[in-house]
Parts: structure tokens; sequence; C-alpha cells
RNA sequence: GCCUGCGUGGUGGAAUGGUAGACACAGGGGACUUAAAAUCCCUAGGCUUAAUAGGCCGUGCCGGUUCGAGUCCGGCCGCAGGUACCA
């Protein structure tokens, strides 16, 4: 008999796919679209397993779609821009756009192969001057309606290097080349006004049914709404254009326990001071050294510096508190002041303990407790606590009652005003870096920041430049930064900083619905294409990549560039677990980490014999080499065996590690589907007994399976195909009833195994391809059994069971419980205490 | 540090609060074969037992709710993701 042979399959019906064009996506009026999109990859050069994990999932909801008579779109682009083609340039030489198209180019013969369903005819690149040229008139647009502008902002600056880092590129501090402790220094950067949205992003992430709910906690959680008071204490001392320190504060209802005010090393008054005190200064300076982030500014040490400066308490004229430069306030967080409450503040706590300020109990946890003096008493705000230093409100009440009665009290003393306040910052969208969409606009001497005119777009980057030196090949081009001011004409420079990747993959989805459109969008195709009805990726973009879109989605429709109707981008949400592996790691005669691709190891050994340090699983990643190539096994085994295997394996939403076995086994049941088929093509057994039988177990298969895959529960699907499959092969049933079950099964294995499934619908005779053949729909009549198995528990423990009609009723199941032997064994003579049935499902005798 | 998840046999994992371990991998045994490959069949959480029946233990740890908890609640431990310039 013939074998399954994966590579002659494959290409056979890869070809009637691509001579049918069975892909192309257009509008039709006749079916209902639905818009299925995986997060569009990094063109890293290399595709690994979790890509083939995330596109054959989207792959089969897409032709499961097609299948259930809705017209698809799915399509596939490159998020080409970012850090990793400038390092391979600084590293290998070449040029950032030959390395990333080439990565492209083998990219996509990677994934072709695969047989995926996917509409290449919209194909883009973030790259493309065509679509970037676009986003900059996106970006003019936003200017215009007021929804971009510039500040200075904190950058990591690698004071060798005389380079911005990225956080990645600082390690423990320090420049990843040049080793030099990183500093925070001041930039004038461009940003987007998400924050002003910060209130309608959270609230409507409650409509996002059909989005994971950890997601839109995390989002929640990151926007983080808070109410509180902003106020000013006078300054006594304070220095010429100073005579006060704005704060916001959560627990206004604390201010009669406050001991000390602190400043953020950047907040205006700590800048003034510096000039005169060189203590002060030196502080500011080692409260600058390190990188920007929020987990290293949180990590770092408290600590505080006493600027000799005092405040008036706002209730009480004679009561004076410190002001304190403290490194853990954030000048982008608030008014960059804040006062301390240490009694009920860890933080606050250990400050006041280190600098021996006071320690004021406002309230005790009922009114004859004492106050502890040991750490901070935080209780939740929804508890009720007694107020021993309360001023508004009862003396017993909850925090949160607390702080809307101080809010209440204070603004009516005219001390200060109530706040909604977000924890979500602006988005600073500058990157001082060559290989980014460049930002469109032109600095002019008389005129200032002037944005590029629509006509001059798309702003290209130059090609002659080179990477031999730290920093922004813009920055230091010898033409392409001079230009004429688009306002006045006189000779101006252009903006060197290019825009975030962030920026190129907020609004792609939008651009697949018209990727060759001469605006942002063609208006009338995102009409019908929008929304994305299913989009799929990997969780670690649960809030950064998620929330940006949104933000674009309502930038977009204020623009005019998307309907209202798509102001929230993607209907529904699935994050899938991400492929993980162990990583191989080795060090260089510096001390510096250099990583090795599991391909290159055996046996924790390089070739040449060296160990290598394993470092336990996380993220596939490019830059710590722990990827796997999908292509060995494309190669070995058929694209069939690892798209079903990726599925099988692993929950879809579960992270799985991955290893080399198993792509063997599922080689295996293909092949055994593939020579099942052909055995009953070929059969010509009679009707009989087992028919009905074989029949009940296929749309058993199908009910299970159409559940399995509605509900992303591939994995569970895949385990209700294998069942099926072994009945198939067992039974007796006659080749008619055997023929119909093996076309459903070729249906059912459609989605994950396309090629394969093409193959059998054909051997059976099958009409045309099945990947037009409606999908089977189970007769419920089928699905039900005349008999249930009861367990019986006895003190919540398995002990028998019993077999009764599915209609039995109670009283009658009671009975049989009653006189079965493993009960009355148990019962002894006695009478139950309980006796608990759930019809159909269990019984439990309580003794 | 903070936010969000996750933790079940040797392994991947299944299980609307209702028989824990479906389905599969690796393993063990067998059939076929001169032999191997391929294929097919049987077996399988741990302990106890000659074996079966039966019993006991068991879903990271400690406690709680419930007739009944892998599932719900509280507290720990470990791991992963995010932490605003990795994408």
């Amino acid at each position: 008999m013939d074998r399954y042979t994966p590579s002659e399959i494959e290409a056979k019906w890869q070809k009637a796919w691509a001579d049918a064009d069975v892909f192309k996506a257009t509008r039709d009026g006749g079916k209902p679209k639905y818009y299925v999109l995986e997060m569009f990859p990094y063109p890293s050069g290399n595709l690994h397993m979790g890509h083939v994990r995330n596109y054959t999932m989207g792959d089969v909801i897409a032709r499961y779609k097609m299948s259930t008579g809705h017209n698809v779109l799915h399509p596939m682009g490159w998020d080409a821009f970012g850090m990793p083609a400038e390092n391979a340039a600084m590293a290998s030489g070449g040029h950032p756009k030959d390395w990333t198209y080439g990565n492209i180019a083998q990219m996509r013969e990677q994934m072709k192969p695969l047989g995926l369903s996917i509409d290449w005819s919209r194909e883009f690149a973030t790259c493309d001057p065509e679509y970037y040229g676009q986003q900059q008139a996106l970006f003019l647009d936003m200017l215009a309606s007021d929804l971009v502008y510039r500040k200075n902002a904190v950058v990591n600056w690698d004071p060798v290097d005389m380079t911005v880092l990225a956080n990645e590129q600082v390690i423990d501090g320090k420049g990843w080349r040049s080793g030099a402790e990183v500093e925070r220094r001041e930039l004038t950067q461009w940003f987007f006004k998400i924050s002003d949205m910060a209130g309608e992003l959270r609230d409507a992430l409650e409509g996002l049914d059909n989005w994971p709910a950890k997601v839109r906690l995390m989002q929640e959680n990151w926007i983080g709404q808070s109410r509180g008071l902003q106020f000013s204490f006078s300054l006594i001392n304070g220095p010429d254009g100073h005579d006060g320190v704005e704060v916001y504060t959560t627990r206004p209802d604390t201010l009669l326990g406050a001991s000390f005010v602190g400043i953020s090393p950047d907040h205006p008054l700590a800048k003034q001071l510096e000039a005169d005190n060189p203590d002060l200064a030196a502080f500011n300076a080692e409260c600058r050294k390190g990188g920007t982030t929020e987990e290293a500014l949180e990590k770092a040490d408290k600590k505080g510096f006493d600027t000799g400066l005092r405040v008036r308490h706002p209730f009480d004229t004679s009561w004076e508190l410190p002001v304190y430069v403290a490194n853990f306030i954030l000048m982008d967080y608030g008014t960059g002041a804040i006062f301390g409450c240490p009694a009920h503040d860890q933080r606050d706590f250990d400050f006041a303990t280190k600098y021996d300020l006071p320690i004021t109990a406002v309230y005790l946890e009922a009114e004859d407790s004492a106050p502890d003096l040991q750490e901070a008493f935080v209780p939740p705000k929804s508890d009720k606590v007694f107020y021993a230093k309360g001023f508004a409100g009862e003396p017993v009440q909850t925090g949160d009652e607390a702080v809307e009665a101080a809010i209440a009290f204070c603004e009516a003393q005219g001390v200060g005003q109530g706040k909604t306040q977000y924890r979500l910052r602006d988005w600073g969208l500058s990157r001082q870096r060559y290989w980014g969409c460049p930002i469109p606009v032109v600095h002019c001497a008389d005129c200032g920041v002037v944005p590029e005119k629509k006509e001059n777009l798309p702003i290209t980057l130059p090609d002659d430049v080179s990477f031999d030196i730290p920093g922004n090949p813009l920055d230091r081009h010898p033409t392409w930064r001079d230009c004429t001011c688009p306002s006045c004409g006189k000779p101006a420079q252009r903006e060197t900083d290019t825009m975030d990747t962030f920026v190129d993959s907020s609004w792609y989805y939008a651009r697949f619905t018209s990727p060759q459109a001469d605006t942002p969008t063609d208006l009338a195709e995102a009409a019908y294409w929008m929304n994305v009805d299913q989009y799929i990726g990997g969780i670690e973009h649960a809030i950064l990549h998620l929330l940006y879109s949104r933000f674009f989605a309502r930038a977009m429709h204020i623009t005019g560039h998307l309907p209202a109707s798509a102001i929230e981008p993607f209907d529904a949400l699935f994050t899938q677990g991400m492929v993980t592996h162990e990583i191989y790691q080795t060090k260089d005669a510096k001390g510096r980490p250099v990583y090795h691709l599991p391909e290159d190891v055996t046996d924790g050994k390089l070739v040449d014999g060296t160990e290598v340090e394993i470092i336990p699983s996380a993220k596939m990643s490019k830059s710590k080499k722990n990827v796997v190539d999908p292509r060995s096994i494309v190669e070995a085994y058929g694209a069939d065996t690892a798209r079903w295997f990726v599925l099988s394996d692993s929950p879809p939403e579960r992270d799985v590690e991955w290893t080399a076995s198993g792509a063997e086994a599922t080689s295996k049941f293909l092949g055994r589907v593939w020579r099942l088929t052909q055995e009953i093509a070929s059969s010509e057994a009679p009707q009989n007994d087992a028919d009905q039988g074989l029949l009940r177990d296929m749309h058993k298969a199908i009910f299970e399976v159409t559940q399995g895959v509605e509900s992303f529960g591939f994995n569970a699907a895949i385990a209700k195909i294998y069942g099926f499959v072994n009945a198939l092969a067992k039974s007796k049933a006659g080749a008619q009833a055997k023929r119909e079950a093996a076309k459903t099964l070729a249906q059912l294995m459609s989605p994950m195994t396309p090629h394969l499934a093409e193959d059998m619908w054909a051997t059976l005779g099958g009409e045309g391809l099945v990947l037009h053949a409606a999908w089977p729909v189970a007769d419920d009549a089928m699905l039900v059994e005349d008999t249930v198995t009861l367990p019986i528990q006895i003190n919540g423990k398995r002990r028998s069971e019993i077999s009764v009609p599915k209609d039995m009723p109670k009283e009658e199941v009671e009975k049989l419980v009653l006189a079965d032997k493993a009960v009355v064994k148990a019962l002894d003579g006695g009478t139950p205490k309980k006796l608990i049935v759930v019809p159909g499902r269990i019984v439990n005798v309580v003794i």
C-alpha cells in the first residue's frame, strides 16, 4: 500500500488553493464578514515554534469560519522597524534595511509551507515607505487635532557612548556596551496625549466581554484611577518664585498625621535649590544614577535630603513640616510632591524612622486599640476604623468614606480640590534612533516646530548611513537633516527623532483593510471589515500594545480615519501562552554573556566541548537564542504534523515548553488516519448493526470538536478526534457508514491539518474542496444516552456505582441507592443522615 | 518593589463545585518478522495485597466554606509575563 507522503500532499493542495485564489478577501454583502488577525511578527529572520503556534491557531479559526459561511479576512505583515536591525548593522556591518527585508523574505518562505489561509495580496511591512508615509500623515492629523505635544522626559543616558539606551540595554544600571554607569537625563520629546483618554479607556474595558478578564484587569490597574486631593503647602522660607509646594494625596484623611513633605529630585524647586547647594546637587546627581525603569526606581534604597525649607500645615499655621528631596518621588506622577504620613504608609514609615521624623497615628483599629509603632497600620480602604485624629466625617468610618469627607471638608475650607488622577502617563513616542518612522516635522529658527506638508510625505529615511559610532545616524547625516521650512521657506532642520515601534503596530490592523490606499485607510473598506472579530497574540502584549492600539483607534476616529464603531478595534481577544525553552549561556573574555542556539548544544556542551550554563526556560527570544526552528520539523514530517503538534500538546492560553519528542508521534497518527482513509475508501462491507454506534460516535465528535474549536480548546478538540479515530478504526460498521464518518473526520480535522483533510476528502469522493464544504452539524437526537452511570459516594468518597435510565425519578434512584451492596454495608442497619441525588450526575450518602 | 497569571502521574495535559488523571508522549509486556523497521494489541498515579476484590494516600504548602473542593475563600511558597525605550 502507498504511504502517507506529506511533501507530495501538501505541495499538491497548496497549489490547488493558490490556483483558485481561495484566500483572497473581497467585500461581499451576501455573507457575514469575519476578520481574524494574529499579532504580526517581528522579522527576526527565523520563524520559531511560537510563531507556528500563533498562526496555526488563527488559521484554525479562519478556516473554521470559512466553513461556517463567513467572508474571512486573514492578512499577514511585518512589524519591521526596531533596534535589532541596527544592532545587526553594528555587529556585522550591512544596512538595517537589507537585513530587515532579507529576514522578511526568509520568514515568508518559512511561513508559506505551513499552508496558512492568508491573503498574501495584503502583505506589507511597517518599514515600507508606503506604510510609514501614511503613518506620518496620521501623525500630522493627530498633531492638528491636538493629540500630540512636546515636553521634557527622562531617558537612559550612557555618558561614555554619549547615547540614549533602551531599558533592555541597561544591565544592572550600566550601559551594555560601555559598561558605564547609566544616568537619567532629560530630553525634549514628542508625546501622545493618551492620558486625556485614561478615564474613557478604563471605563470602556467593561464592554470588552470577549477579552480575557485578566487582560482587562491588568489594563485597569495600569491606567490606575485614584481619587484624592490636590492642595498647596505654603513655604515659609522658599527661594524666589516658590511660595508653596503643590502636592497630591490619595489619603487626605491622614492630613493630621503629616510628618514631612517630599519632592522629586526633578522637581523645579529641587532644581532651583541645587544651584546654591552643592550637597543637594550631589544628592540629586546620585538619585539620577541608574536606569529609568519603574522596577529600578522602586527597588532602589529609599533616601532623602533635608532641604532646610519648612512649610506650614494648612490646618494649623503654627505647625511646620520639613521639606525633603526624596528619590522615590516621581516627577511624572501627580505633582512630583507628596506629604508623608508614616503611621499609615510603610514607605513613609521607613523614611520617618530613618530620618527620625514624628509618627502620629490618625486612625486605629478600634477606639481602645493602641497604635502600632513597629510598622505602618494600613488596613484596606473598605475597612471601618476609628479616627483618633479625624477632622471630617464620622469617628468610625471606612477609609473610602473618610477620604471623600476629607475632600469635601478641604474644598469647603478652601484648601485644595478633589481630583481624580490616573497612573497612566502620556505616551512618549520619540526615539533617538535611525530604524524607525521619521517624525514629520521641521525645526525652523523663525517659525519653531513646523509640521511637514502632506504632499511632501513620505519623509523617507536616507540610505547612506553608518553605524560605526554610537548614536543616531540621522543626527549626524550631512544633508538629510538640512531642509527648508515648510512655512517660511528658509533653511531649517528636520526632526531627527523617529517613532516608537509601538506606533507602527497600533494601527496596522486598520491598514490591512485597505493596504494600498493613498490615505491611511479607505473608510468604506474599514467600515466593512472592522472590527477585528478575533485577535490572537501573546499575553506579553496585554498592556502596552493593546492599550496603545485602543488609543490609536480612538485617535483615528477623531481624525476621520476610522468609523465610530471601530474605536474598540478588537472585538474578541485570545492571549496564547508563550513557547519557552531553556537558555544556554557561556561567558566571553570580558565576562559578558554569550548565548547559544539549542541546536548547537548537545548534552550541555558545545561542539568544541565547552560546558554551557543552563538557565531555566523563558520566553523564546532572539537575543537569548533559545529558539527552535520549525523548518526541521516541517521538512521531516510536513506542515500538518507541525500544525497538529503545536495545537495538541498544550492548552492554547498556557505556556508550553518546547521539547523535540512528540512530533514523531503526531506524524505516526496522521499516517494512521491516512491509511485508515485508504482502507475505508476501498471497503465494500455491507450495512450492519454497528452502523448506528459509529454514527453516534460521529455526532458526538462533531459536537465536541465544534465546541472545542469555538472555545479555543484546540487541545481538547484534538483529544476528541483521537477518540473518534480510535472508535472508527475499531468499528465493524459497513462501508457506507464508515465513509460518512471518515468524511466527517476530514472536515473536523480540516482546520488543523488542512492538507491531509483535502486529501482524505478527495479520496472519499467528497465534492470540491473540503475547505468549501459546510461544517457538519451534530444531530441532538444522536447525542442522547439512554442510560447513565451514577457514581455513589458515601461521605463524599466514591464507593460504588449504579446504572439507571436517564430519566429515572429521584425517588426511585434513592431506592436503588439504599439497596446497593456497598451502601447497605456502610449503613449497617442505620438510616443515612442525608441523601443527595444530583440527577444524571452523582449520589452522595451522608452517614 | 508593584500589577497579572500559573502550579495535577516519569512527561504534555483532561476534569459546568459532582467518579481526579480523559487524550497523548516516554516506559513495560506481547503479536507479526529469520531479524529489524513499520504496524497492531495489552498495561500503567503511589502505597498495601501473591493477585483480585477491598483499603489507605494523592492536584505546590497551611487553613476555611460545602453533603462534596484540582475548581470557591484567606494566608504562604515557587515559577512565568508585564513594569511605560525589547518586540
